[in-house]
DNA sequence: GATCAGGCTCTAA
DNA sequence: ATTAGAGCCTGAT
C-alpha cells in the first residue's frame, strides 16, 4: 500500500479528532489506531507543525509515561496543554495523569 | 544519499 | 517507581 506523507499526516489528524472531552490518548495509541504502528514519534512532529487555530483537541494527546511531552506555556507561564486537560476534568496526580482512569479505550 | 535529531516506546536494571 | 539504552521511522540538513 502506497502512503502519501501528507496522506500519513491525514490519518493520524483523523484519529486524533476522535479523542472524546475528558479522555487522553498516548502518540503510540494514536499512530496504531490510524494503522501506522512504529510512528509514534511521527505523531509528535506532526502535532508540531500543527498550528494553533487548529480545532484539533491535540491537547489529549500525551506520552506512554502520562506526562506531557511539550512544554508550550502561554502568556501567564502555564502549560496550555494542561490546562486544557484540566479543564476538561482530567487532573494529574503528582504531575502525572493516570492513564489508568484517562486513557481513552476505543 | 548519508547523517542527525525528534512533543516516542519498550525493556531491563 | 525511575531511568538509561536500544529500536523505529520520518523529516530536515
Amino acid at each position: 500500500m502506497m502512503n502519501d506523507t501528507n496522506e500519513l499526516q491525514r490519518q493520524i489528524l483523523e484519529v486524533i479528532a476522535l479523542i472524546p472531552f475528558g479522555k487522553v490518548a498516548t502518540y503510540g495509541q494514536i499512530a496504531k489506531l490510524a494503522g501506522l504502528p512504529k510512528h509514534a514519534r511521527l505523531v509528535g512532529t506532526v502535532l508540531k507543525n500543527l498550528d494553533e487555530g487548529s480545532q484539533l483537541p491535540w491537547h489529549r494527546v500525551i506520552n506512554s509515561q502520562g506526562k506531557v511531552s511539550t512544554i508550550n506555556l502561554d502568556e501567564n507561564g502555564e502549560n496550555r496543554q494542561l490546562k486544557l486537560l484540566k479543564n476538561e476534568g482530567v487532573l494529574l496526580e503528582n504531575h502525572k495523569i493516570k492513564l489508568k482512569d484517562y486513557q481513552w479505550i476505543f
